[in-house]
RNA sequence: GCUCUGUUCGUCUAUCGGUUAGGACGGCAGAUUCUCAGUCUGCAGAUAAGGGUUCGAUUCCCUUACAGAGUACCA
């Protein structure tokens, strides 16, 4: 029997999600959209010591933000509501139980002092310490203890936590999705605290097994930082009796940081100067990180990028819409490998994304930034201006630097072109230019080119110094589009009158 | 330390025993142009090392080196 594909994304809320917790949940949306099957959110909020006020709303905010829409989770709801594990705390405690009465696992009354203690013992003597079938016997729990001693401790309120009862020697064969076969003896695991009685919650390795199977999840793909616990995973599935539907594994290559050793982490976007989360970020704290949202990414750049780094189409194309992606997306082409971050491909995706859309659309986007320079312009223009600059950015914000010459006329001109240029004849040629265009009927850009070539070159003079002289009257720097798409644009009025200027603040010329 | 995972141009990667080891970002050079940017063309640049297996290894196996992760009453 075929099982429905589902999938899901189990964020701490511990914090900002960053950029690779944002390429799993990716992943997972698209596995599950491929399949036809469900994108389950859940919030794994079991470490009560931990939590961070804001970070379930930034997660859920981030996942919209990326065009990753959930099927089931905590807003949603579902068959399988509630989707915060903190809401489901009734539930784990009987499984736990279940696992003491099967033998699976057993009570251990060790206080953090007594561990602390072991744990230095141990150092002491160049050992590491292991709470394992070799100690456990020795120690505080239900496998030494009576079962009447057991219920005295814990009726008398002593604090206790339950444990799995790693098997002593025995080989664990796994399959993962991305890596193929691994295998592991647990004689090198320890025994994993599955429910602490301080909180009256489970840990991660109990809620998420219970949960993923509760939930009935069939794929389960997350960090490479997980692999280390599938042994743990696939033995308490096992415990449980859930074998059989227990749900297929892909271990996710870690994201590393551009510079330097170790994975990406959160401290590096500021040092390095570029984001690691994919919004802004304020901690209750008050310290802030920079997003790629308000960077002024576009989401469909970052989700891109952000696809292709562990993930490869085997073809060349670079270029995918989020369709695309779900259409073409598999495990099988995940790299083993982990995948440095590199910075300035982020910014050639966004603006291959910033070239292709639409003028109008990034008018309406660079409009407000207009307004914020204290310019109003009609919609019509500013399409124009933005279709003639667009490749030459990477972000939205970009144009204002590349147009507003188009908005108003410079007030100064920049040295080095006045030296290079405000000589010579140039400035009478200017002028006789500026008769020329006084003359024309036909103000438009493929009008007025052959027009002024003509004139420079019926007259013998140099292309090159007439138009860079044309140029710093009319922008007031050296570099820009055509320009007579310029002069077209402003038109013939404000183009005269910006000769007239500089003719006036610069002089006639020597 | 121990366990697990990994290792192709500076970076992201293709290669599923036989290729001049391909592409992209970045770099460099040339072309185009009224400038700058862009665009186009070209150039440089890699299979970690050593052993095997094989007619033939980037590809399969082993060793070493290096890297990453895990080793919590955190996830």
């Amino acid at each position: 029997m075929e099982r429905r594909v589902r999938v899901r994304f189990a964020p701490s809320p511990t914090g900002p999600l960053h950029m690779g917790g944002v390429r799993t949940a990716l992943y997972n949306y698209l596995f599950a959209r491929q399949h036809g099957g469900d994108f389950i959110l859940r919030i794994e909020d079991t470490d009560s010591q931990r939590f961070v006020p804001g970070a379930e709303a930034y997660i859920l905010e981030s996942l919209k933000w990326c065009g990753i829409t959930i099927d089931e989770g905590v807003n949603e709801g579902g068959p399988h509501a509630p989707y915060r594990q903190s809401e489901r705390r009734e539930i784990y405690l009987k499984y736990a139980l279940d696992l003491v009465a099967a033998g699976q696992a057993y009570y251990a009354f060790d206080t953090p002092a007594e561990l602390d203690a072991l744990r230095a013992e141990c150092e002491a003597r160049g050992e590491t310490f292991s709470y394992n079938h070799a100690v456990r016997e020795t120690l505080a729990t239900s496998l030494r203890l009576t079962p009447d001693e057991v219920q005295t401790r814990i009726d008398r309120g002593d604090q206790w936590v339950i444990r799995f009862r790693m098997p002593a020697g025995e080989e664990v064969h796994m399959h993962d999705l991305i890596r193929g076969d691994v295998t592991v003896n647990t004689a090198t695991l320890d025994d994993k605290v599955l429910y602490k009685s301080a909180d009256s919650l489970p840990t991660y390795h109990l809620a998420n097994i219970v949960d993923d199977h509760l939930m009935e999840i069939t794929h389960v793909i997350r960090g490479e930082e997980w692999l280390p616990s599938l042994p743990l995973h696939y033995l308490l599935y096992r415990a449980f009796g859930w074998s059989d539907t227990q749900p297929a594994f892909a271990h996710l290559p870690l994201l590393l940081k551009p510079t330097g050793k170790g994975k990406l982490s959160k401290r590096d976007g500021d040092k390095m100067g570029f984001p690691v989360f994919p919004l802004a970020w304020t901690s209750p704290e008050g310290e802030t990180a920079h997003g790629y949202r308000e960077d002024g990414y576009f989401a469909e750049a970052f989700v891109n990028m952000l696809a292709l780094l562990g993930w490869n189409p085997g073809t060349e194309q670079e270029i995918f819409s989020m369709d695309q992606l779900i259409a073409q997306f598999s495990l099988e082409r995940v790299g083993k490998s982990g995948a440095r971050f590199n910075p300035e491909k982020a910014r050639w995706f966004n603006a291959q994304y910033l070239r292709h859309k639409d003028n109008n659309e990034l008018t309406a986007l660079f409009l407000p930034i207009l307004a914020g320079h204290g310019v109003t312009a009609d919609p019509q223009t500013v399409a124009r201006i933005v279709g003639l600059l667009k490749e030459r950015a990477t972000f939205v914000r970009d144009l204002w630097d590349l147009s507003w010459f188009f908005f108003r006329a410079p007030e100064e001109y920049d040295a080095k072109g006045v030296q290079k240029f405000w000589k010579g004849d140039n400035p009478a040629r200017l002028t006789e230019l500026r008769s020329l265009l006084a003359g024309l009927d036909d103000f438009t850009a493929t009008a007025l080119e052959p027009a002024v070539h003509d004139w420079v070159v019926t007259n013998g003079y140099s292309m090159g110094q007439v138009m860079n002289t044309f140029r710093l009257t009319m922008v007031g720097q050296s570099s820009g589009p055509a320009i007579f798409d310029i002069c077209e644009i402003i038109g013939r009025d404000e183009t005269l009158a910006r000769i007239d200027r500089a003719l006036a603040q610069l002089g006639q010329g020597a």
